[in-house]
RNA sequence: GGGCGUUUAGCUCAGUUGGCUAGAGCGCCUGCUCGACAUGCAGGAAGUCACAGGUUCGAGUCCUGUAACGCCCACCA
C-alpha cells in the first residue's frame, strides 16, 4: 500500500497477508529459526475450547491476553511455545451429534450402537472440529498449529492410560456406590457443577406412617387423631408423621428418624431468634417475630411428641412403610430438624444425599427404586415400569385412598437440573468410578511415589503447592476460591456414562472361588491364571484388584497372596484388572475367554483436560519404561514443562486449574505452571451473562468483520482490569445483508486507535521521509522536542514492561494509547512540522534576545533530518511496544517502513539497525534509562503551557464571539509572554513551533515586555501569557473571564492555606509534603496577586 | 448459610504503601474540512467517591457497621 492516498485504515485489506507472512516466516513454531538464541524457554498451554464450540468473547478476551504475552516474550528473545489444541468434551459432542443424527435420520445412540456412534462422532469432528481453531487465526493468535493437540488423541490417551494405571495401583482410584445427579434423559451421573438449581412450582406432601406394635393404629383399629388443635396423643402415637416434596421416593424408604435430642434443639434456636430479634432491622423484626412464635407452638404442641417418639426409637419401634407393606425402623439421627417440617424424616438413602449419610450411620439398607431412564425400577412393588413422575401422582392416590395424607401444600421447590438436558437431576445410587482426594492412611501415603513433598493426599498436595508459592494467582485473591474448594477434599467422580471419551481401562468380571472351582480359576491352565502368572505383564502393566463380595476383603495381588487354596478365600469375588497399555489381541482373546469385559464408562472430560500441560508436552513418551513410570525425555517435555503461565476464566480455577496442579505433580514430580492468570467475565450492559439463548452475546468474528481484529483486541486488553466483571454495553446492528448482529461502541476505541496510528504512519512519518539517511547522532544534537520524546517514550517502556509483569493488562494498554496518541501525535509530530516543512532554512535567530550558547543544537541545517531520524526511530520503538496489543497493523505498518527506510537507529545511541525482517520476531526494546530526562521534560511542560494557554485564550475569545454571533477567530495576532530569563530563552528558541501551535501571528517574550491593553490572561508560575483582545471581544467579557479564573484560585489558595495554618499538620505531615504544600501555596498565591493587578489594570 | 467481589462523571471503568485542584474512553456542549487522521483537531461542562460511624494532621484509599448488586460454594425433608 504506498503511502499516497489518505482513508481510513482497512483491516481486512492487510490481516490475511500478514497472517500468512507470519506462517511462512514459521515465528510461531517453538524454536522459530530466526538466527537469535532463544535458550530461555516460555510456554503456555492454552486451555483447550470445546471441539464443538464457536469462539465467545471469553475466549476472545482469554486468547488475546496470551497472544499478548507470548509475542511480548517472543520478541523479547524467549524460545516461546503456545501449545494450542481442542477439548473432546464427552457430553457436549456427544449431545450435538446424537441430535443432528436424530434430525436427520431419526435414529438414537441405541438404534447405531457404540462404535458405530463414536465413529460418527470422529468424523463430525473432522469435518467441524476445526472452527474454532480457525478463529483463533483470525484473532491473529500465534499458537504453534503444527503441533495442535486434541484431548482425545494417541498422545493423550496414553497418558489418560499411564495415569489412571498409576492412581489405580496406587490405590487412589476405586469404585464405588455412590449418589450422583443422575440425567435420565442423557442416562448420565452429572457432575455437581453441572447441576444448575431452578425454582419450579411443586407440592409438600405430608403423609402419616403408622406405628407397628401394640400402641399403633395396626393393633388398635382405630385411629381419629388429628394434628390441628390440641394433641390428643402424647403419650400414645399412633402414626409417625412425614413431609417431604418427592413421594415417589417413599417406596425406597428405609426407616424414618427423629432426632436424639429434640427439646435441645428447639431451645438452642428459639435463644437464637430472641438473640436476632434484639438486634434485628425494623424490616426484620416483624419475620423473626413470626419464626419465633411458630417454634413456641411447636414446643407446645409437637415437642412432647418427639420425645414420645424418640423414646420409641430407642426402644427399637419399627413402623409399617404403606404402600410397600415393609416394616422400617424408627431411629435417632441428629439430621432430623425438630424446627422443620414435622420433626421427623424420611429416609431414603438410595435417592438423597444426606439420607445417604444417614443411611451409612445406621447401616440401613439402600434401595434404589429408580432405573437409569428414570423409571420405576423392580423394587418399586405394585408402581414398577411407571415413569417417576406418573409413579408421583399414583402414590399420592393411593396414600389418600388410605387415608393417610394429611395434607399438601403448595410450594416452590428449588430443584437442581442438568446443564446439557435441562431435564430435572434425580439423585441416584449407582456405580461409578473416583479419585480419592483426601488424605490417605500415613503407611499408604508414604507408599505413594506421587504424593510429593509428603502430601498426605491428592488435594492436600495441590494445596500446598499453591501455599508454597510455587504457583502463583493473579489477582492473588483467587488462591482462596482454590484452597477452600481443594479443602473440602471431596472424591472426584471420574466415571460418565457416555460413548465418547476414553474408555475407563478396566476389564471386570465376577468369580466364584471354592475348593471345586479353584484350579480352573487360579491354576495352571485356567484362563485367569495366564494373567496372574504374569505372561502378559507384570505388576507395572497390569494391576488386579480383587474384592470379596460379602465382607470387602481386598486382594491387591492374587498371584502372591493366593497360592494355594483354603476355604477362607471361598466367596464371590468382583475382580478389576487395569492396563496400562491397551490390550494385545491375544491378551484381549484371554479376557474374552475368560468373561472379562471392560467397564463401558468414559472417563470424565476433565480428567484427560486435567493432563493437558504434560501430556501435550509429550508425557509418558513414546517407549516409556513401565518399570519407574519415569517420563520418558520427549524433547518437547524436558525443555518446556513446566510451563509459565496459565490464564483461564475463574470458573474452572476448581475444575481444571487445581485437578492440572495435582496431576502434574503427581505424574511429573512438578506444578504445571507458575503463574495463573484469571481474567475477569465479560458481561452485558445490564451485568447479565452473555448467552446464545438470551441473544446478548457479542461474537468475536462479527466484530473482527466489523472493526478488526486488532481493534478487537486492543479493546479487550484496554478492559482487562483486575475486576471480576466487565460491563460491555451490547448493541444490535442490521447489517445490509438483512442479517443482524449485536456489537458494542467499545470496540469504536479499538478502531479509532488502529487508524490513529495507521494514518500518523503511512499518512505523515512515511510521506515525509524523502532523502531519509540516518547518520550517527548523539544527544547532544538533538533538539528539546527530540530528548523530550525519548524521554517520553522511554517512560512509556518503563510503564508497560512493569504492567505486563503484573499481568496489568489494562494498564499496558493505557500507557501505550496515551504515549502513541497524546505525546507522539498530538505533540512531537506537530513540533516537527515546521522542521520537516523547511528543509533549508535553519531555524530563525530570535530578534529579542541575543543568540545564547545553545544547549539544544542542530537548528540549521540537517535539522530535517534528524527530526526524520527522530520520527521514524520513535515509530519503530511504538510499533515494537504495541506489536502484542494490535500485531496486524503494526506488522503492516512495519514492512512498509522496512521498505521505506530500513535502517532505523540513532546510531550513535544504538548499534546500527539489525535487520529485522518481521515484527513479530523483531527484539523487544530495552529500557534506555540515559534517555530518560525529567528536566527536559519539565521544560517541555512549560512549552506546552503556554501554548496550552494560548489555545484556552483563543477558546474563550471564540465563545464569546459565537454568543454574539461573530465568526470565530483561527490566528491571534499577537501574544505576549512575561517570564523569567530561563523561561524566555526556552521560548525565543522554540518559537518555531510555538507560534504554529498557539495559533498566533507575534509571539513577545521577555522578563519585562509591556503588558498589552485589553488583555485575557493565563499566569503560570515561571510566565504569565497576554493576549490582547480588544480587536475581538469586548473588555466585559473580559473581566468576567479574569474574574471567574481569580474566583476558583482563590478557593483552591484558602484550602490550601487552611491545611499549611494547621499546626499538626506542618509538625506530623512528612516534610516533603510539607514543603510540596508551601510551594503550592506560594505559587498560587503569585498567581492570584497577577489576576488581581491585570483586573485592576483592565477597570 | 459460607466465601469472594462491586458501589467513583450520563455510560463503561482507572485511581498501587493514606498526601498535587479525584482521572480516562465514550456520550454531551462550543469552535474548527489549516497538507496524516472528522475513526480527526482545539477547548469545555459534568463527581456529596453508596450510606453511617471511627482511626488520622490528612480518608476515594485504612477499620467497623448498614444498604444494594454480582459471582463462587454449600444446603433447603
Amino acid at each position: 500500500m504506498p503511502p499516497t492516498e489518505s482513508k481510513s485504515y482497512d483491516p481486512a485489506s492487510i490481516e490475511k497477508d500478514v497472517f500468512a507472512l507470519w506462517q511462512e516466516r514459521k515465528a510461531f513454531e517453538a524454536g522459530p529459526k530466526d538466527g537469535r538464541d532463544r535458550k530461555v524457554p516460555f510456554c503456555m498451554v492454552i486451555p483447550p475450547p470445546n471441539v464443538t464450540g464457536a469462539l465467545h468473547l471469553g475466549h476472545a478476551l482469554n486468547n488475546t491476553l496470551q497472544d499478548i504475552l507470548i509475542r511480548q516474550k517472543r520478541m523479547a528473545g524467549f524460545n516461546t511455545f503456545w501449545l494450542v489444541g481442542t477439548d473432546h468434551a464427552g457430553i457436549a459432542t456427544q449431545a450435538t451429534v446424537e441430535k443432528t443424527i436424530r434430525k436427520d435420520e431419526g435414529k438414537s445412540r441405541h438404534d447405531l450402537g457404540r462404535k458405530e456412534l463414536v465413529k460418527r462422532i470422529w468424523e463430525w469432528k473432522v469435518k467441524f472440529g476445526g472452527r474454532i481453531v480457525e478463529q483463533l487465526r483470525l484473532m491473529g493468535c500465534s499458537c504453534d498449529y503444527s503441533r495442535e493437540r486434541f484431548t482425545l488423541d494417541d498422545g493423550c490417551a496414553k497418558a489418560v492410560r499411564e495415569t489412571f494405571f498409576k492412581l489405580f495401583r496406587d490405590g487412589l482410584i476405586y469404585r464405588g456406590k455412590r449418589l450422583v445427579n443422575w440425567d435420565t434423559q442423557l442416562q448420565t451421573a452429572v457432575a455437581d457443577d453441572e447441576v444448575y438449581h431452578e425454582a419450579v412450582k411443586g407440592h409438600f406432601y405430608h403423609f402419616k406412617y403408622p406405628i407397628v406394635g401394640e400402641r399403633g393404629p395396626l393393633a388398635r383399629t382405630n385411629s381419629d387423631e388429628r394434628a390441628g388443635g390440641t394433641p390428643a396423643l402424647p403419650a400414645e402415637p399412633t402414626h409417625v408423621h412425614i413431609a417431604t416434596t418427592r413421594p415417589e421416593t417413599m417406596l425406597a424408604d428405609t426407616a424414618v428418624a427423629v432426632h436424639p435430642d429434640p427439646a435441645a434443639v428447639m431451645e438452642k434456636r428459639a435463644a437464637e431468634l430472641r438473640e436476632k430479634l434484639k438486634e434485628a432491622s425494623d424490616k426484620d423484626r416483624p419475620d423473626v417475630q413470626v419464626a419465633i412464635d411458630d417454634l413456641v407452638e411447636r414446643q407446645k404442641t409437637l415437642l412432647p411428641v418427639l420425645v414420645k417418639l424418640r423414646d420409641m426409637a430407642k426402644a427399637n419401634q419399627k413402623i409399617m412403610l404403606p404402600l410397600m407393606n415393609r416394616e422400617i425402623p424408627l431411629i435417632c439421627d441428629e439430621w432430623a430438624d425438630p424446627t422443620l417440617g414435622t420433626g421427623c424424616v424420611k429416609i431414603t438413602p438410595a435417592h438423597d444425599a444426606n439420607d445417604y449419610e444417614v443411611g451409612r450411620r445406621h447401616d440401613l439398607p439402600m434401595i434404589n427404586v429408580m432405573t437409569p431412564d428414570g423409571r420405576v425400577s423392580d423394587e418399586g412393588g405394585a408402581y414398577k415400569g411407571m415413569k417417576f413422575t406418573d409413579a408421583r401422582k399414583k402414590v399420592v392416590e393411593d396414600m389418600e385412598a388410605l387415608g393417610l395424607v394429611e395434607k399438601i401444600e403448595d410450594r416452590m421447590i428449588d430443584l437442581g437440573h442438568s446443564d446439557r438436558s435441562k431435564s430435572p437431576i434425580e439423585p441416584y445410587l449407582s456405580d461409578q468410578w473416583f479419585v480419592r482426594m483426601g488424605d490417605l492412611e500415613p503407611e499408604h501415603a508414604a507408599k505413594i511415589d506421587g504424593l510429593r513433598h509428603k502430601a498426605p493426599g491428592l488435594a492436600q498436595m495441590a494445596i500446598d503447592a499453591v501455599a508454597r508459592g510455587d504457583v502463583k494467582f493473579h489477582p492473588a485473591r483467587y488462591e482462596n476460591t482454590y484452597g477452600d474448594w481443594l479443602g473440602e477434599k471431596r472424591d472426584w467422580c471420574i466415571s460418565r456414562q457416555l460413548w465418547w471419551g476414553h474408555r475407563i481401562p478396566v476389564w471386570r468380571t465376577m468369580l466364584t472361588l471354592s475348593e471345586k472351582t479353584w484350579s480352573s480359576v487360579m491354576h495352571t491352565g485356567g484362563k485367569f491364571y495366564r494373567i496372574l502368572s504374569g505372561e502378559f505383564g507384570d505388576e507395572n502393566s497390569i494391576c488386579i484388584h480383587m474384592r470379596r463380595a460379602h465382607d470387602d476383603l481386598v486382594v491387591r495381588d492374587p498371584a502372591r497372596d493366593m497360592r494355594e487354596y483354603t476355604p477362607e478365600y471361598q466367596g464371590w469375588y468382583s475382580v478389576n484388572l487395569a492396563f496400562k497399555d491397551l490390550p494385545s489381541p491375544e491378551l484381549q482373546q484371554v479376557l474374552d475367554d475368560s468373561g472379562f469385559e471392560q467397564d463401558p464408562d468414559v472417563l470424565d472430560t476433565w480428567f484427560s483436560s486435567a493432563l493437558w500441560p504434560h501430556s501435550t508436552l509429550g508425557w509418558p513418551g513414546a517407549s516409556a519404561p513401565s518399570s519407574g513410570l519415569k517420563s520418558q525425555d520427549s524433547g518437547l517435555l524436558s525443555q518446556f514443562y513446566p510451563t509459565q503461565v496459565l490464564s483461564t476464566a475463574r470458573e474452572i480455577i476448581t475444575l481444571w486449574v487445581a485437578r492440572m496442579v495435582l496431576t502434574g505433580l503427581y505424574n511429573m514430580g512438578d506444578v504445571p505452571f507458575t503463574d495463573v492468570v484469571i481474567h475477569a467475565v465479560i458481561q452485558d450492559g445490564q451485568g447479565r451473562k452473555m448467552s446464545k439463548t438470551a441473544g446478548n452475546g457479542v461474537d468475536p468474528v462479527d466484530i473482527i468483520e466489523e472493526y478488526g481484529a486488532d481493534a478487537l483486541r486492543f479493546t479487550l486488553a484496554d478492559l482487562a482490569t483486575e475486576t471480576q466483571d466487565i460491563r460491555l454495553p451490547v448493541k444490535p446492528k442490521k447489517l445490509p445483508d438483512g442479517r443482524s448482529i449485536n456489537i458494542s461502541e467499545k470496540f469504536e476505541k479499538g478502531r479509532n486507535f488502529c487508524n490513529k496510528l495507521w494514518q500518523a504512519s503511512t499518512g505523515f512519518v512515511m510521506r515525509n521521509l524523502d532523502g531519509y539517511s540516518p547518520k550517527p547522532l548523539d544527544p547532544g544534537s538533538l533538539r528539546l522536542e527530540d530528548r523530550w520524546i525519548l524521554s517520553r517514550m522511554t517512560a512509556c517502556q518503563q510503564s508497560l514492561d512493569a504492567a505486563l509483569e503484573k499481568y496489568r493488562f489494562s494498564d499496558a494498554a493505557g500507557a501505550v494509547y496515551h504515549f502513541m496518541w497524546d505525546e507522539y501525535c498530538s505533540w512531537y509530530i506537530e513540533m516537527t512540522k515546521s522542521r520537516l516543512n523547511q528543509p533549508e532554512a535553519p531555524a530563525r535567530e530570535s530578534k529579542t534576545t541575543p543568540p545564547q550558547p545553545s544547549r539544544y543544537q542542530g537548528e540549521g541545517a540537517g535539522d530535517r533530518a534528524t527530526a526524520q531520524q527522530v520520527l521514524v526511530y520513535v515509530l519503530d520503538r511504538l510499533l515494537r511496544m504495541l506489536h502484542p496489543f494490535i500485531p496486524f497493523v503494526t506488522e503492516g505498518i512495519w514492512q512498509e517502513l522496512n521498505k521505506i527506510a530500513p535502517q532505523r537507529g540513532l546510531t550513535i545511541l544504538f548499534d546500527a539497525a539489525k535487520d529485522e525482517p518481521a515484527l513479530i520476531t523483531a527484539q523487544w526494546s530495552s529500557i534506555e534509562t540515559r534517555l530518560r530526562s525529567t528536566e527536559i521534560e519539565s521544560e517541555m511542560d512549560r512549552l506546552h503551557g503556554l501554548i496550552k494557554g494560548v489555545r484556552d485564550i483563543r477558546a474563550d475569545v471564540n465563545d464569546y464571539r459565537g454568543k454574539a454571533k461573530q465568526p470565530s477567530v483561527r490566528t491571534l495576532a499577537k501574544v505576549v509572554v512575561r517570564a523569567d530569563v530561563d523561561t524566555t530563552h526556552l521560548i525565543d528558541r522554540y518559537r518555531a513551533f510555538v507560534t504554529p501551535l498557539a495559533g498566533c501571528d507575534v509571539l513577545e517574550v521577555g522578563p519585562s515586555v509591556a503588558k498589552p491593553a485589553g488583555a485575557m490572561s493565563r499566569v503560570h508560575a515561571t510566565m504569565q501569557v497576554y493576549v490582547p483582545v480588544a480587536d475581538y471581544v469586548d473588555l466585559g467579557a473580559v473581566k468576567v473571564a479574569e474574574q471567574a479564573k481569580l474566583d476558583e484560585l482563590r478557593t483552591v489558595f484558602e484550602r490550601e492555606t487552611a491545611r499549611m495554618s494547621n499546626e499538626d499538620f506542618v509538625k506530623r505531615a512528612d516534610p516533603g509534603v510539607v514543603a510540596q504544600a508551601k510551594q503550592r501555596a506560594a505559587d498560587l498565591s503569585s498567581r492570584i496577586l497577577m489576576i488581581e493587578q491585570h483586573l485592576a489594570e483592565l477597570s
